[in-house]
DNA sequence: ATACATGTTGGCGC
DNA sequence: GGCGCCAACATGTA
């Protein structure tokens, strides 16, 4: 589930919920959900990987971290792993195994919208900035950065990273400059090519080097290999991907 | 069946 | 106190 374009496909299924109130909340994350019966959800936003649902004194925030799921109108995993469940006179929204919890509405005007490269607050010149001021940093790293690139996750870092012919381990200070630029187009184009893709299910389909084994473009083997400080995994071409 | 994966957090040691 | 690294967590799939 978890990119960021995943969560933005699953705000827009719980939108019909926008404007109901809410008559029974249930499930086992530990936050009192009871403040939140007889609420009317306001607002969904989406922060990256994060949702904000939003009433009147308060927002839950679900995080979908790497197992999280969610279904509609019906509970349809077992009970003992549905972490929320929302219920209004029109239906029902679950969330299991995932990160649950309650925030002020304060906590909302805390986040910096602009990093969202799904968002219309979208700043690609403040992504520039962050990436200008971590010259040591890889650009691995850098994709996985939420707070410069949030909703990026580890699919759309390789993918962008074969597009624009980068190695992941190259050094953000070493990248021309017109590399930074692009670097910054696609962490953008590519999260709407996924959510085209991942609406039609034809996501994997499209996928040009992650979980692959030989180079689209050169036919050589590709590199499998954990990189950066997150140790996430890699798969890149070293033929058509230059260290910098 | 064992390992691994679309992610984050909290705790430990320095 | 702050930083960095790593274990922990959770579930489906190969």
């Amino acid at each position: 589930m978890p990119e960021g374009p995943s969560i933005l496909l699953m705000k827009e299924n719980l939108l019909p919920f926008v404007g109901k109130q809410v008559t029974e909340a249930s499930g086992n994350a530990k936050f009192d959900k009871e403040i939140f019966i007889g609420q009317t959800l306001l607002e969904i936003r989406t922060f990256g990987k994060q949702t904000y649902l939003i009433f009147d004194n308060a927002a839950i925030r679900i995080h979908l971290l790497m197992f999280g799921s969610y279904s509609i109108d019906e509970q349809t995993k077992p009970d003992q792993s549905l972490r929320l469940a929302l219920i209004f006179s029109t239906g029902g929204m679950y969330f299991y195994t995932c990160s649950v919890k309650s925030v002020d509405l304060e906590f909302l005007s805390s986040i910096d919208w602009e990093a969202d490269v799904m968002s219309d607050q979208w700043n690609p010149a403040k992504a520039k900035k962050k990436l200008k001021a971590n010259p040591e940093m890889m650009v691995c790293d850098a994709l996985m950065d939420q707070n410069i690139f949030s909703g990026v996750g580890n699919i759309i870092k390789n993918e962008v990273l074969f597009r624009i012919g980068v190695q992941p381990e190259s050094l953000l200070g070493n990248l021309p400059p017109q590399k930074i630029k692009s670097l910054i187009a696609e962490a953008r184009n590519y999260s709407f090519d996924f959510l085209e893709w991942k609406r039609e299910f034809t996501l994997k389909k499209h996928w040009l080097v992650h979980t692959k084994s030989t180079c689209p473009i050169c036919g050589q083997k590709l590199i499998k290999k954990q990189t950066g400080k997150g140790k996430r995994r890699s798969f890149y071409c070293e033929k058509d991907q230059t260290l910098y």
